[in-house]
DNA sequence: TTTTAAATGTGATGTAGGTCACGTAAGTTC
DNA sequence: GAACTTACGTGACCTACATCACATTTAAAA
């Protein structure tokens, strides 16, 4: 599938545009393809775009001052990546955003989202949906973090996706958790 | 201050209106008292609206099955508080929200914002904002949860809303500090 | 004012998960 | 295919925080 039928596609759960102001938004957008390992957005980088996932799978994680990772997102196919704090606010990132395996990305400029959205009423429907759903998962993921113990978290996050399993490395894995990568070893060994 | 103002202030701060379009905006709100304590959404309800805060302070919170609590947001005035899970998706509440003192609020349905958010693009404008913000302060909390010990959080929390410390009682911050209340004693006496 | 309930402090003890250390296995790169 | 790097497993030990138990202080209710 091409890059303009699933962007349509995953527009279309949400808004209907006429197949014109379709053709308009996706003008807006440039698509990109990234080597597993390239870096997208690193921390300091001045940052202007958000990122549409077409294919593979990107990661979103936060770095702290003893050098340890955390995963805020596992970005799929179909996935919205940034770092949206520094894109809203038109501050330096502290996220960084990399490829976890080749991707393919669609990229709209924080500029022209904001455009868009004034232009199209129905555009501004679907990014304030799209924002909605990102924010109950937010808080979804932090009460499991203040009610669930680690093993529970990781079975949590397997049931939801299990294609993480495949495509992720466990050290990966454990990051997003919240766990060190011995711990996870542990947990699902036994 | 009124109600109206309170709401035209905050409101001011995101978009523009006219005094009409302010006015039939207003018109979908219900003002409403509650007592300190008094239960506004419990976990099981059909649940439609959502309230801003005009003064008082709100809880809004999750019991496990253990009956153990975890506070999502202390809403003070001139915030929003909802079981947005259930709101938008238009299931039970499982999330609670009650006073922690006495309140004013206003109440706006959640056909009425889809219905002014439709009428009104810089309503829905409005509401896309104040989701972002709401959902770039739950990944710094999810962050800090990660990242940080527990006396780390508690002093964040207490940088952030210093009115917390003497309106609140102790035990809700630890709730919300996801530690047990006999924790959050022992931070603060050393 | 008395009674009752809610909020808070503090010791003793248990445990999930972190850290360090060192091993093997499996991809990458030359 | 050798050299190197990255991923993963597992033991020993440590620490932050939970839980339980009980005392005390403060606030609400009668």
């Amino acid at each position: 599938m091409q890059a303009k039928e699933i962007l349509q596609a995953h527009i279309a759960k949400t808004i209907s545009l006429t197949d014109e102001q379709f053709d308009y938004l996706f003008s807006h957008f440039k698509q990109r393809s990234f080597k597993k390992g390239q870096v997208i957005i690193a921390a300091g980088d001045k940052i202007d775009h958000e990122y549409f996932v077409l294919d593979g799978c990107l990661k979103s994680f936060y770095i702290n001052d003893d050098l340890k990772m955390f995963i805020l997102q596992f970005a799929m196919p179909t996935w919205w990546a940034s770092d949206y704090n520094a894109l809203y606010s038109q501050t330096k990132a502290t996220i960084n955003l990399d490829c976890i395996t080749d991707a393919e990305v669609l990229c709209l400029s924080n500029d022209d989202r904001e455009k868009l959205c004034n232009e199209i009423h129905q555009v501004e429907h679907f990014f304030r949906w799209r924002t909605n759903r990102g924010y109950v998962a937010s808080q979804k993921r932090l009460l499991s973090f203040m009610n669930n113990d680690a093993k529970h978290r990781y079975e949590e996050l397997l049931a939801l996706y299990p294609a993480l399993y495949n495509i992720v490395p466990k050290h990966l894995i454990a990051a997003y958790l919240g766990v060190s990568r011995e711990t996870l070893s542990r947990l699902y060994h036994s």
